[in-house]
DNA sequence: AGTTGCAACAGGGA
DNA sequence: CTCCCTGTTGCAAC
């Protein structure tokens, strides 16, 4: 679950912290989690210094000395924690990265996740970065560029045309919810109904929602690089996981339906299937 | 619906009929069933002898001089058809090859096909025979090969896995039919599902029915190179397009089924879905 | 609920 | 009911 907002607001605190520092040691325990065997691993990342921690959709990208990147996704749930020097370590973990004065940080991963090492040369090859769509906190993303993408993809409904990270990186089925509220638009619909005005309003809901929840710090059940919870809770949610519940605008009650292979809370009223002239 | 036995029975007579004749003129009256404009056609054949004609699958093979490949596909239906000097051309034709000695033959496409020139050098970079699976005349095709095949594929349906002709190149929606039967296998049924004596059945079933058609001549109701129609006429089929038949394994009436996009024929009792242990 | 790849399916065209 | 390609959805697996 943690998204965009989450993971943005981890790298900002990564980055923060551990630039400049040198890793001493890695600590893989979960061969499956990486790219590479655990030896060439620790080889590729032992000695080099962190220059630099940004993110794009839900990856972290922590740039390394001499053109390494490591690549993180936290999958369904993750716990990315920092520790200092003599701090006590998490009891479960699978991946643990040390640096030479003492500090470093660990990663819990609930079901299943990624610890990548690339070179900066082959990083467009990597599978699961390399073809990543656009990040909405990208100056690149403009209204012009999210309406070109949309264009290119009549056929599509939705909801898998924003969930899917080669369009616009970042957004899963949480914040799904209500960036299709905010713009009053079916889960279902497919993108050649769109008018002018619903493109610019989807455009203006993703990043109305995104920013909202990086303001707050990302979701209230998640936590950050230093264990804190974030404040984007129950009460941010408009209709996202409010089943039965009044919908905000209009008062109608939220249901919850199938879309595909997740699930989609929406206002019937406010987000209809088939536009009422 | 020429299929492997067609094709196989066509290429035999033009191998033995056109071996050693040179290519006097080349009258494609439809470009698009080239891969090539008509004038690189028409220079490339021109002059040239036919060395060997061969067949693969639904493919007709004829080698020229000097490393080149007539491609052959006769789409849906179609009629290839030798002429001997003088004697009068079919009414309707979209291709015309032409011989020093004046015979030649034309093909009558009754909805797409294809003539196709390539180098063979360039061969396996033909897109439509590139990639083509074995042909079960193959001496290749043994029932290990076919199970690896199988063992590749494991989520595929049965009735899919035969018809791709990336796997075993040849049988199309008219022997698809008897040859499931034959191993008393369901269309439907996922190649994880089978047993070693189904496989070995399946294996046995694809030879048995395009081995009896071939010593046939061919289905009834197309016509070989020479306008003389095969001897596999509904009498040969044991199930195929026999709706409302009785089975003639078990007397169970036959029925057609929707299989994807494809109808089939068969015995719900002799080729159950579920395994009835 | 995250990611990929495979398989199925629909549409359009040669 | 041939052959191809593209795009989309659904499913199983890591």
């Amino acid at each position: 679950m943690p998204e965009l907002p989450e993971i943005r607001v981890i790298a900002a605190q990564m980055d923060k912290e551990l630039s400049g520092k040198k890793v001493a040691d890695a600590e893989p325990r979960q061969p499956k989690n990486l790219n590479v065997p655990v030896e060439d691993f620790v080889k590729a990342v032992k000695g080099k210094t962190v220059s630099h921690v940004t993110s794009k959709g839900k990856w972290i990208f922590a740039e390394l000395e001499h053109g390494y990147l490591l690549l993180i996704n936290l999958g369904m749930y993750g716990e990315l924690l920092y520790y200092a020097k003599g701090q006590k370590l998490p009891e479960r973990y699978q991946f643990r990265l040390a640096f030479a004065d003492g500090s470093g940080f660990t990663i819990f991963f609930s079901w299943f996740g990624y610890v990548h090492i690339v070179t900066e040369r082959d990083a467009s090859k990597h599978n699961m970065t390399g073809k990543l769509g656009i990040d909405p906190f990208n100056n690149g993303f403009t209204f012009g560029r999210f309406d070109d993408l949309l264009t290119s993809k009549r056929r599509t409904r939705l909801k898998s045309f924003i969930m899917d990270q080669k369009n616009v990186a970042g957004v899963g089925n949480v914040y799904a919810q209500d960036i299709l509220f905010g713009a009053r638009l079916h889960p279902d619909r497919e993108i050649s109904t769109l008018t002018k005005e619903e493109r610019r309003g989807f455009y203006d809901s993703i990043k109305n929602v995104l920013s909202r929840s990086v303001e707050l710090g990302g979701l209230a059940y998640e936590k950050d690089f230093y264990g804190r919870n974030g404040k984007f809770g129950a009460s941010e949610f408009k209709v996202g996981y409010k089943e039965g519940k009044p919908c905000p605008a209009c008062g109608t009650t939220i249901q919850k339906i199938k879309t595909g292979s997740t699930s989609t809370y929406i206002c019937p009223k406010c987000q209809p299937l088939k536009k009422i002239n």
